[in-house]
DNA sequence: ATCCCCAACTAAAACGTTTGCGTGTTGACA
DNA sequence: TGTCAACACGCAAACGTTTTAGTTGGGGAT
């Protein structure tokens, strides 16, 4: 078991000073052919390689960037991860990831732990917890130390910061669109509770719709889940809000989900219910994922790309890191929603 | 924006030396009540936190474990992630995650990116393409410079590093032996090609359970399929191979599939021939992911424990990293599987 | 008054790099 | 032979921390 060679043992080695090991190996005109030459040979076979925690010492930067989010076995998310890691990759940097679970404290001790010197800078989508508390002092005194952040999905306003969202109200606006115009007289929504901002963009958009379409919203139709029930454990309670709601509204014909599991579950509730998906009653989901696209029947869906999210919001943080100027110029990136039609909708 | 503040600063500022400050906030007993109290007192103001970096330089351990996976958008995958996170946060460590898209060079590139002192030692599953070309010698130097290696899933059985596996062979032979007892006549396998080890034991495992119950295996009946055909863009040909196994075997009333995906794809394509699920056949699959949990009908599984298995991996790599011994005492740890009964099968 | 001890602190090295600057040797030229 | 530039290399500082080995100064014992 050999350890990794340092400069140190090489300049020891070949009889030469650090220094000249170091500038030999970085081709510096300084050094003679000679030298050069050797210290390279002597490097290549003892497979030498630059301590990085060394340079980032030195450096003060890392090439490391941390990305905090609620949750990693979930779809988007780890499309967001994979759009990340592509980018940060491609331009030098590594990833290192902590999971809030939806915690505040999670969150804020996972940001603690990065924020000594291991990352340059965040990318991140807040978590639930803290959307509710409203508690968000974390954020705003790690870029008060000039580390940035980069936010995605699940934002907050009032922090200054680069954003990479989707248009949320758009997106539901158009799935809520292509349900009237496609005959639909009684959408309903399943939504989350207000205090997601996703949730309350979202159910936005399904208003905007019906009002283009001058319909009256109805409350009945709108049912706003409690967030604890995505969790895999309360998937029974979900159902039972879902046949509550089709229960007690018989005249449904469409369903608009603010997520892909909302809708999975809705569909297999109207399918109980012996209506048959698209002619009695369609469907369209929110986020694109695995369920969508092999559920039967498929679920029309708006796609969020989130691989594209991650790229972008990769970018926006890295462009940040490297700029030269100090100036503080903060944009907030719209990826554009997809409506994918399948076999839920008509 | 005031940058984050280090022991030097707290020096200059209480107008004593680095090693005063040093100790003083680790209430060495050498440093008088008075100074200590100074000392923390505008530590805590100025919320003074020690630099990562600079310990993990001194320390030569950075608390922190790579991860490199074939893929991220994958349950299985992000389970483990999970299962990892969890246990490494608890104990002290950060995670950094590399992808590697199942390909060798990334795998190669990936683990040279952090072996260079970013990490402390590895937590992996081979890519395909690794697996495939049988070139293992990025595994061996890592592990050669002193640098730990746990392996989880697809693993290789001559490098010497700690493992956690499943008994991929008993955890299909025992799904197998469900379906045989159920009564199934003709049951079917939906495999990947032999080099993915984990292919290869859950056939051997189906080869078991057939010989347990005196039957004879049908080559017909094992469909080996190409791996290509798993990424999202072939779900087509993916679709066609096994349409085309159903034709030709008319008489198939059930079916064993290595993964999820696989066998979503062949219900569908049992449904579409008209094939009631589990009357006429049944299914059961590896792996339990979502799909399994939402398909119409619920699909049985094999369930792969896979935040189980990051947790062990991740317990076995810390340990070996805080052992003071320095013998190397490697072991491989298999995770039992679990055989969820839904309504794929009788 | 001398010695020694102890409390309280500081200096310096170490981790592995990079880099500006200093220095010694060589050869050319006057 | 003396001067000077060019070449090739080494020194040392810096990044932030911990820790070992000092170094003070004052007080008590002899």
């Amino acid at each position: 078991m050999k350890k990794k060679i340092t400069l140190k043992q090489i300049a020891r080695e070949l009889d030469v000073s650090i220094s000249t090991v170091s500038k030999a190996l970085k081709d510096s005109s300084e050094i003679s052919e000679d030298t050069r030459q050797k210290v390279q040979a002597f490097a290549k076979l003892y497979n030498y390689r630059p301590n990085n925690i060394a340079l980032s010492l030195k450096n003060q930067r890392t090439q490391t960037i941390g990305v905090i989010i609620p949750e990693i076995v979930h779809h988007f998310f780890s499309k967001v991860i994979r759009g990340i890691e592509l980018v940060a990759n491609r331009r030098g940097y590594n990833v290192i990831i902590g999971l809030s679970n939806e915690s505040f404290d999670k969150e804020v001790i996972n940001m603690q732990m990065l924020a000594n010197g291991s990352i340059d800078g965040f990318i991140l989508s807040i978590a639930k917890e803290t959307l509710q508390q409203q508690d968000y002092h974390h954020f705003k005194e790690t870029i008060n130390q000039g580390m940035p952040i980069v936010m995605f999905d699940r934002i907050v306003n009032d922090i200054h910061c680069d954003k990479v969202i989707i248009d949320d109200s758009k997106g539901s606006k158009h799935a809520v669109s292509k349900l009237l115009s496609n005959g639909c007289q009684n959408v309903a929504i399943i939504t989350t509770k207000d205090y997601v901002s996703v949730g309350k963009l979202r159910t936005q958009g399904y208003l905007e719709a019906l009002e283009d379409y001058k319909m009256t919203p109805d409350t009945n139709l709108i049912l706003k889940v409690d967030d604890e029930l995505v969790s895999e454990d309360h998937l029974e309670s979900l159902e039972r809000e879902i046949k509550g709601l089709f229960q007690s509204n018989q005249h449904i014909d469409g369903v608009f989900a603010v997520n892909e599991l909302y809708a999975i579950i809705a569909m297999k509730v109207a399918r109980n219910f012996g209506m048959k998906i698209p002619e009695d009653i369609q469907f369209i989901g929110f986020t694109d994922g695995v369920l969508s696209k092999h559920a039967t029947p498929s679920l029309t869906t708006v796609s969020q790309h989130g691989q594209e999210m991650g790229e972008k919001a990769a970018e926006l943080l890295i462009n940040t890191l490297e700029r030269e100027d100090e100036e503080e110029q903060y944009t907030t990136v719209v990826i554009e929603t997809e409506l994918i039609e399948r076999n839920s909708t008509k």
